[in-house]
DNA sequence: GCAAATTAATGATTTATTCAAG
DNA sequence: CTTGAATAAATCATTAATTTGC
């Protein structure tokens, strides 16, 4: 059951930078997870190769990394959180979770605190999803759960902004850790 | 902004049956208490409306109680849990910093398209962290036995096998009392 | 022993995300 | 790029435990 503790790093033996093994994994630090998250979380979903470098550049402070992993680390991560949405919308597809206005009809006191929040989700008329949601069934084990640990901080985080894209890389790399705070910005390359 | 009044709901009226006095706010029995606990140690974690409903019905044998303190209940138990979890492990990376092997390959990796499709996949085992996190907080979660199995048959229950949804919700009842034994199966309702 | 005051649990709301659709 | 759906996290608020003083 345990992870192997793997005697010792095989390293890539292989082709130079090209045959990795299954001995020597990436294993990210948390310093290493918070900035990745971070960026993640701030709207960063596929890094540009260029992009990809700096972070892997920049987290190599923290341990051992390659941009493969920080290039895989995005793709999982972001495959993960999509299949996550979408098994927890197939769970439900005909129902919501809710303290739903009772359907019960009898009901003496409409309780004046059933205010109309959020849930709320009658009809089951979700599109077409059936098909892969059918697949996907079959194929999720686990729950969920997402390294989304990162502490809560005010991050304005405008997603949209072509500028929040060099503020986040230096957002995150102050959140993580207060050492290096270093520039990925493209125009520092 | 406006914080300064609170709820302000001291809604009474109780519900249906309920008659008045305490009112506030549900107060489970530990009947109540022992069946949503089973259910929840047997995997169920986000019940749908149709099992909420039930599962509400059939509580209410104990003792007042409402569909949405069901869905409430969940809610928090599984808040709860992950945070009793998560401050648990503070325990993880232990080899963050390792003198890594001297010959860092001079070619690392040169991504150059890295858009394009499939970065290079040299062993097809490339994982992040998040995988190892989550295994370490379902293991620590369910260190009795395994539970995944009934989270598989309860996201199977979505629809097209009911009877996995069933076996849940007898399980836990069965389990869970010694009084009615009731079904909640949806076969039942 | 009881009751007011204080603390711990936990039910109920609000807020901030993420992916997906238009 | 904007909006919709649906949480999960964070927070608020109330009830039960308990502590303390009489």
């Amino acid at each position: 059951m345990d992870e192997g503790m793997s005697g010792g790093f095989c390293m890539k033996g292989g082709g130079g930078g090209g045959g990795g093994a299954k001995c020597g994994r990436w294993n990210p630090t948390a310093e290493q997870v918070k900035v990745l998250t971070d960026l993640f979380r701030s709207g960063l979903r596929t890094p540009s190769t260029d992009q990809i470098q700096k972070i892997s550049s920049q987290l190599s402070f923290y341990g051992k990394i390659e941009s493969k992993n920080v290039f895989y680390w995005f793709q999982n991560h972001k495959a993960r959180e999509r299949q996550k949405r979408r098994r927890i919308s197939l769970v439900r597809q005909l129902d919501s979770s809710l303290p739903l206005p009772p359907p019960t009809p009898p009901t003496p006191t409409p309780p004046t605190k059933l205010h109309d929040h959020q849930y709320y989700c009658p009809e089951g008329d979700h599109h077409e999803l059936a098909e892969r949601e059918r697949r996907l069934e079959t194929l999720q084990l686990f729950p969920l759960h997402s390294c989304e640990e990162a502490e809560k901080m005010q991050y304005w985080s405008t997603r949209n902004d072509r500028r929040s894209e060099t503020a986040v890389f230096s957002h995150a790399f102050v959140a993580a850790n207060d050492c290096p705070l270093l520039d990925l910005r493209l125009s520092s390359l």
